[in-house]
DNA sequence: GACACTATAATTAGTCG
DNA sequence: ACGACTAATTATAGTGT
């Protein structure tokens, strides 16, 4: 997704400038649509459910949990959209 | 971002049913997104900068973050778009 | 390499069943 | 309340500078 002009491939990007400019893109994108959801969805903060909201404004990273979609049917707690793995690399 | 058929403005959404769907459907679309950007640019993982990604599967949270990043220039690492706020609510 | 631009693809708000 | 649909908006790949 994501795509303009002409389609992509969603697969590793090897070409150092264009990981730097994608990356940075995308990035942004994603760190606004968080923040939107964030925006649009902070609204139903109650004692039964609460949702919580944290971005980093450090901006390597975005993290966003929420207790109060407990109380949501277990479709919307499980989207059917692939996420294909789960991997974390060795750090430094 | 993200809005269709006709602008929407960004805020709390007070309308349940609605909070629900918008909920579902912008938190598929910020998976989607957040997963592109990780199969994009796992390709730089190196010894000097890693680039570590990690997606919960358990899909109420959306982690990325990156060493990588060190390494590009500031104005990478600060984005410009506003966010707003860095705001924890008080858990369970 | 960083930005602005722009054509095209992708997301999604509202609607309908 | 959900799932599909679709119009309208937004995101972005490639280009140009």
């Amino acid at each position: 997704m994501a795509i303009a002009r002409w389609k992509i491939q969603i697969k590793s990007i090897q070409n150092s400038t264009n990981w730097q400019v994608t990356y940075s893109k995308r990035r942004k994108g994603l760190f606004k649509k968080a923040n939107e959801l964030t925006v649009l969805c902070d609204a139903k903060v109650s004692s039964t459910g609460k949702l919580h909201e944290f971005i980093n404004p450090a901006a390597t990273s975005v993290y966003i949990t929420s207790t109060f979609i407990q109380s949501l049917p277990s479709s919307l707690r499980n989207p059917k959209f692939p996420i294909p793995y789960e991997s974390e690399l060795n750090p430094s």
